[in-house]
DNA sequence: TGTACATCAGTGAACGCGCGTTCACTGATGTAC
DNA sequence: TGTACATCAGTGAACGCGCGTTCACTGATGTAC
């Protein structure tokens, strides 16, 4: 059966979508042309009127993890102006974020989007330096509001905040979904502030 | 130029090693069996002569790493008897294990390695799961000691612990070694310490 | 309103490369006599 | 001490499969007249 005709701007959503839901249900390592051509509806080769190359959708896909995780920032920014609620609501959004989109732990992960490819490992580089970026200027104002205790280095609770997402998602992905990362940020998540939180 | 001829459970170590550094080095999906074999100085087909399949190889590593990683956890508890320090020593060892063995990492967040191999899947998890069982009886031990904060969950504060490690391996990895994970271990304990430390 | 034409997404066959794996053969090493 | 033999790791050629990619052809859709 013949696929429907479509204009291609629609088709590049439809690929980079399904090829962001495969790599979420099966990894990075096992997505194929002929997976995402399948889901979308059409024949592999068709893919080509679309995209260049794999290499391409690829890079497609990173772009859209980008845009989402740093949207999730600036959401939080308008949301409170408050550091440690910021930080909070960042955390839940981060890790709902993981169960309706197993493909960012995997993308970050992978090492198959990376060898060979210099210029899109410094991209994903840049698009974790920009979100920790993201979380330092939260805790820098919470500091100088003084919710934030004056000891903090920035940088270094920033990276223990991820600390409270990456490990849940390995955790969450090898458990097979028996590790529950909303039940561990809920749980984590006084410990870490009672951390960072200036002494009322 | 001809191998000199070796008995299989020497080759069996280097293969496995060769393994490992190669996966350091260029990551899982780049390992190759030609890769391998060339590192030892072998043939590829003389590789077949120690190991049944590529997935025999990769079970190898996989229980070398598993063993390693355990072997700490044992190693801390013998060396202190306090639990903040052994938690203390427990994360700097881990964390020079990783520049020593950047495998390490690259084999837990593969997806490579676990596609289409449940059971493998499931050592894993089943390993990840043993190190966060030791780290757990540090804590509950500490608990008891009176050195840890009662209302500590330590199931949680495990994964915490995993917290200041996992995302300082991937930044590594992502920054060509520009971030120093043994930096962020000695800047990130004192928060850590204190948020599980019981109160003097 | 109807017809001819241009455009472009869809198709299936085929290609080529990388890579794991097999196999018959080689030759080094240790052992039996 | 020397010779014949068995064992088994090493070799290179070849195979087959998966997969990304190309290409000539098809046919649906929208537009010009």
């Amino acid at each position: 059966m013949r696929a429907r005709k479509t204009e291609t701007e629609i088709r590049q959503e439809q690929i980079v979508q399904a090829a962001l839901e495969l790599i979420g249900e099966q990894g990075l390592s096992a997505l194929s042309i002929a997976a995402i051509a399948e889901r979308v509806g059409i024949v592999p080769s068709a893919l080509y009127r679309h995209f260049k190359s794999k290499d391409e959708v690829l890079d497609a896909v990173l772009e859209l993890l980008r845009s989402r995780l740093l949207a999730n920032v600036a959401l939080v920014r308008q949301e409170t102006p408050e550091a440690l609620q910021r930080l909070r609501r960042l955390l839940m959004r981060h890790v709902q974020m993981l169960s309706e989109n197993r493909a960012v732990p995997q993308v970050v992960f992978s090492d198959a989007i990376y060898t060979g490819h210099p210029e899109r490992k410094a991209k994903v580089a840049q698009m974790i330096t920009a979100y920790l970026g993201g979380i330092q200027e939260i805790l820098e104002e919470g500091k100088q509001e003084g919710t934030i205790r004056r000891d903090i280095v920035p940088s270094t609770a920033a990276v223990m905040f991820l600390g409270m997402i990456l490990p849940a998602a390995v955790l969450w992905n090898i458990s097979e979904g028996r590790f529950d990362p909303l039940v561990h940020a809920e749980s984590a998540w006084p410990a870490f502030a009672r951390c960072i939180a200036a002494h009322r």
